[in-house]
DNA sequence: TTGACAACATACCCGGTAGTATGTTCATCA
DNA sequence: TGATGAACATACTACCGGGTATGTTGTCAA
């Protein structure tokens, strides 16, 4: 199932530290949060995060790399599942979209990252830490890359520039993490509908034929 | 066709601020871009800008809005058209699609002047321009919106929420602003199979029936 | 019991940037 | 032709925030 942080982050001290820096970057942006913001949400100061990072661009690149863990943590099992690719891309599309929305404020991190780095980030040393992040991300996405490869040579998927539709179809799967807002009393089930609309649009979106599974 | 910020803009002196303030914005971000780097784009100082515009706030605002008068000049005429919900749609979502391509910078701009209100932005000042603003950006949301709306009452689409169903679309026909990146001798006709390719893949993900037109 | 170290808090420095105050140049018009 | 104002450039201030240097407290091991 979905990871938290705490499952994936041993030091406790670390991951507090590490939810609140992610909630901050997702309700401000990198730039705008100040580490004295991220302090002030953990009732500390400075000098606590500091004895635990070095910089404020090394504490972002590790929001960054966590979220990337749970996300690869979470698809990993139904990408090795031994269904068609059609199954197995809809397994992962689900978990991807569901992980968007329960771990949204790292996944916002991560989206900012990439950003980051497609921009010209900061100094030469933090500019390949994120390279690299930015790497794993791309890895990530080649992921459903291969599977929707996989499935167009069956026949199932249909389109035109798989590079395209790769994009397009990640970025329906990402989508929620801007519009996404928990609504008050929501229970599981109205998350798996969300879930299933979003996938189901960019299963349509990919040309797979329709079914009532 | 396409709006360029000269045509819509009158003053000269201010649609080169503003080409050369969204290019900053988009390449860098709001709260990277300093005032002097949009000054240094333009081989000029501080002055001229300050001249021209009370504050840096004031001049992404006006970006932001520039971005906008373009779109709705690109997309208000097939709204108006009279063929189908589907027929409008679609030259709509053309449009649109052709406009992030052709009007990138403005259009990031746009985009983070949407998440910078959904944030907490700046001084309450500022706060109710971009408030005004991001007002703007709803209601040409809610454009494509009524078109889908009648659309799914004739039959055409087919989805279950319409407010998810129009979120969807719209962040398919957006994503160009991130992903696209004009290739080395482009051609015209590249550009549509491009822009087709993005309609095709969010008209399918409404429930839209399938056509070779 | 003490010393050593982890885990912070406090106080301070300093660079970058928004905004301002004050020149300077040039065109226009009375 | 001189005065006036638009359209900038230059020089300066104030402040915010990243980073550091140093102090304080609790814990554990010898």
């Amino acid at each position: 199932m979905t990871l938290s942080v705490r499952e994936l982050v041993l030091d406790n001290s670390r991951a507090d530290i590490l939810q609140a820096a992610a909630t901050c970057f997702a309700e401000r942006g990198y730039a705008q949060t100040s580490i004295d913001d991220v302090a002030r949400r953990l009732s500390a100061t400075k000098g606590r995060i500091y004895h635990h990072y070095p910089s404020k661009a090394d504490l972002f690149a590790d929001v960054f790399r966590t979220g990337m863990d749970m996300n690869h943590a979470a698809v990993e099992p139904h990408r090795r599942s031994a269904g068609s690719p059609l199954d197995r891309w809809r397994g992962m599309a689900r978990a991807h979209v569901r992980q968007m929305i329960e771990t949204k404020a790292f996944q916002r991190a991560v989206w900012e990252g990439v950003e980051m780095h497609l921009r010209g980030a900061t100094t030469p040393e933090q500019r390949d830490e994120l390279t690299r992040l930015s790497a794993y991300r791309d890895e990530y996405g080649n992921i459903f890359r291969a599977v929707l490869a996989e499935g167009r040579a069956q026949g199932v998927f249909h389109f035109e520039h798989i590079g395209i539709a790769n994009q397009l179809a990640l970025m329906t799967l990402n989508s929620p993490i801007f519009w996404y807002k928990p609504r008050p009393r929501e229970s599981e089930r109205d998350v798996a509908r969300i879930v299933e609309q979003v996938v189901v649009c960019a299963l349509r979106g990919l040309g797979a034929p329709e079914e009532a599974e």
